[in-house]
DNA sequence: AGCACGCCGACT
DNA sequence: GTCGGCGTGCTC
């Protein structure tokens, strides 16, 4: 028996049956216990064999069947078969990413009764009872919309507290019902809610799709913001559902709020199952296990979701297909959405790209003729496209990062009573502190990286590692007491925007402010009621929200986003810039957008703001052309880190020779393996880090030396102190 | 990745 | 004398 154990070793172990087992009983994907060096693990059964390499006496017999029929179906094997061969990674491991934890440690699928929440027939919105109680009355329509009964769990996932439920109880308005998870035929219609009209360009969106409903297609569907993107994709699982089918949505992160859930809710009389990050080891098995049996009808999830087994698939969406939170980012460093188009051709299934800043790899694929191309450029209602203008900050004076010109606008907006929001690039930005008489500089004692200084709790914090002391008093360098925070950073600029603004509300928004699990709803909540004020924030205000108020955005230095070495980097920064834009305006008013630059004459500035995202695309996708980049290219990263930089240099000096020598196996220039080089940030929590690239422009052939060279570095001694993976498609080269 | 085995320093 | 540090090697 051929076996794919949790285990980073990049092979399968041969097992024999125990004795007395019927070896016709064993099947491809039945979970067993076996013995392993000195433990026991439970392992997936690939294949039986009759011969074997293994020399007899090492084989041991296995200690226990656990299925008796397989918990992952062929399917969903093959496709990890396929994904762990095309990054590299073990089977093994592969299984266990793509598995329930429950499943992992042997359990079995829970087929306990689950608690649904159905409204009593006598209840009214219009109870006395819940003049005061919002939450109740919120939750009793909700309920109400679901004749049928919604589980508890999908209840939480809406921010309903099994509290509020048992005073509706209570009082009579509603009742739970433990139920048998089996499938119950649905009845009625899909909808709760009517389907808007589609607007033309959504007409032929949705026409097209359905046209390929039965067979695989990928679709890139580019749709500027506001122009009801969601729209088609439910229309078109509206008719998935009417197909008896289900429907995969793979959203990033960041966007798998409450209110995506309930807009889903609102819309469908169906089976929602939803996979994040937080749910318990019992809510993931359950949802996989309903999923694969198919008494839910639309999966929607994160990332990890791409591995759910669906009984009877009809549609994969990949909602904003160019978020970067689809690629894993450690372990099995795989990418959901390039995934997601596997899989929907394995399953013979339409796969749906959503983008208002598709990535450039699917632009690409779209000129390839591989995926076909959606558009929807209107934008519904009156809205107009926010306008973005380019402000030249070479020879201004700036306090704290904000220009006069911007401070000027900023009060504009607000007497007018909008909103601004500014956008800081990146907290790498922040503040750190900086002796004033001879410059010493507060670096992390752990990693290549300055101290950033937090006003609020006057301590010195690495962001790269966990570390975090309180600042000195004196320079330990020249004992003077002169030190100084210098920077821009979030919370400078907010400082200083208090001061320049103080009869305004100044809200921020980065990961410092946002730790509590409430706050970002909170204070999303509030800059939506539309109260005059400026929203400071990074990254995370790029995403998902809109706050219809905003009628102006600034970015205030765009500039680190021009220069770097990595080659996404003027593809990540388009895509920001128009994602920020996207937060803004709405019907009445128009929304500016402001980039502050020391660099106008930047073809990213130039083109993006005159000719828009897709003229810039073109022109990137050009120059990665004459660059041999990808997607014209492909990448295979190695990243090692060691305590000992001088076992971490040897590591890559015998691992750079192999790849050279196995390359000569190959026709000529067929690679091109570039020297080590030490990671970014060489030092990050006392590890030193580097990395070496490969590149070919021959994918298979990339694949083949990949898995060879990979055989050889597994076997290298004395590597114990050495922690090194394989990134295949990497997107950041650090 | 785990986990045991093994060979050197500081303790009841 | 041992307890235990982590370098080294193995897992069908």
């Amino acid at each position: 028996m051929r076996l794919a154990l949790p285990s980073p070793l990049r092979r399968l172990f041969d097992y024999l049956p125990g004795k007395g087992l019927d070896v016709a009983l064993l099947k491809a994907g039945i979970r067993v216990k076996v013995p392993f060096a000195n433990r026991v693990l439970i392992g997936v059964l690939i294949e039986v064999v009759e011969e074997t390499n293994v020399p007899v006496e090492k084989l041991k017999p296995i200690l226990e069947v656990i299925d008796d029929a397989p918990i992952i179906s062929p399917m969903l094997l093959s496709f990890c078969q396929w994904t762990a061969n095309y990054y590299q990674h073990s089977l093994g491991d592969t299984l266990s990413w793509a598995l329930p934890n429950l499943l992992r440690q042997g359990k079995y699928p829970d087929d306990n009764k689950e608690l649904y929440w159905r409204v009593s027939q006598n209840a009214s919105l219009d109870d006395v009872r819940l003049n005061r109680a919002t939450k109740q009355k919120k939750t009793l329509r909700i309920v109400m919309q679901h004749p049928h009964g919604l589980s508890q769990g999908l209840l939480q996932d809406l921010e309903i507290q099994p509290d509020t439920l048992r005073r509706l109880q209570e009082k009579g308005l509603v009742y739970g019902e433990l139920r048998e998870r089996k499938h119950t035929p649905h009845q009625g219609s899909w909808l709760i809610e009517p389907e808007l009209l589609a607007n033309e360009e959504q007409e032929k969106a949705i026409q097209t799709v359905s046209g390929s409903l039965d067979h695989f297609q990928t679709f890139l569907l580019y749709g500027i913001t506001g122009s009801g993107k969601t729209e088609v994709y439910f229309q078109l699982i509206h008719q998935v559902l009417q197909a008896g089918k289900q429907s995969l949505v793979l959203i990033p992160e960041i966007n798998l709020s409450p209110q995506t859930l309930y807009r889903f809710e609102k819309r469908f009389n169906a089976k929602i199952a939803v996979i994040h990050s937080n749910l318990t080891d019992k809510e993931r098995l359950n949802a996989w296990q309903q999923a694969k049996e198919g008494t839910v009808d639309i999966v929607i999830g994160t990332r990890s979701a791409i591995f759910t087994p669906m009984a009877h698939l009809g549609l994969i969406i990949v909602d904003e297909e160019h978020d970067s939170s689809y690629k894993q980012q450690d372990g099995l460093r795989y990418h959901a959405r390039d995934l997601a188009v596997v899989r929907g051709r394995m399953e013979n299934t339409p796969v749906i790209l959503c983008s208002a800043t598709p990535s450039f790899e699917s632009l690409y694929n779209v000129e390839q003729k591989r995926y076909h191309w959606l558009s929807l450029t209107e934008r519904a209602g009156s809205a107009e496209k926010p306008k973005i203008l380019c402000l030249d900050v070479r020879a201004q004076t700036m306090d704290a990062g904000i220009s006069s010109q911007l401070q000027h606008l900023i009060t504009q907006t607000l007497n007018a009573g909008q909103q601004v929001l500014i956008f800081i690039n990146r907290r790498g930005f922040a503040p750190t502190l900086i002796c004033h008489d001879c410059g010493w500089i507060c670096h992390c004692p752990h990693c290549d990286a300055r101290m950033t200084f937090h006003l609020k709790d006057h301590v010195l914090r690495c962001h790269h590692c966990d570390y975090q002391m309180s600042p000195p008093l004196a320079c330990p360098h020249c004992q003077h007491v002169n030190l100084k925070p210098v920077g821009v950073g979030t919370e400078r600029t907010e400082e200083r925007l208090k001061v320049l603004f103080k009869d305004w509300p100044i809200w921020r928004i980065d990961r410092d402010t946002t730790s509590r699990k409430q706050a970002m709803q909170e204070i999303v909540e509030t800059v939506r009621s539309g109260e005059p004020g400026i929203l400071v924030g990074t990254q995370m205000l790029a995403k998902g929200h809109h706050f219809p108020n905003v009628t102006l955005v600034a970015i205030l230095d765009v500039d680190s986003g021009l220069f770097s070495a990595d080659f996404k980097a003027c593809e990540k920064t388009a895509q920001l810039i128009v994602q920020v834009a996207g937060r803004s305006g709405r019907a009445e008013h128009k929304g500016k957008v402001l980039i502050q630059t020391h660099l106008p004459d930047h073809p990213l500035i130039i083109e993006l703001i005159d000719k828009g995202y897709l003229a810039f695309a073109q022109h990137d996708l050009q120059e990665r052309k004459e660059a041999n980049l990808p997607p014209y290219s492909h990448f295979a990263l190695l990243r090692a880190e060691a305590y000992k930089k001088e076992q971490l240099d040897a590591f890559f000096i015998k691992a750079h020779a192999q790849a050279e020598l196995l390359a000569t196996q190959f026709a000529n220039n067929v690679f091109e393996i570039f020297d080590p080089v030490p990671a970014p940030m060489e030092r990050k929590a006392g590890r030193y880090r580097a990395q070496l690239l490969i590149q070919s422009n021959l994918r298979p052939m990339l694949h083949h030396f990949l898995s060879q060279w990979i055989q050889s570095l597994e076997e290298m001694p004395k590597m114990s102190q050495i922690r090194w993976s394989i990134d295949v498609d990497p997107i950041d080269l650090f």
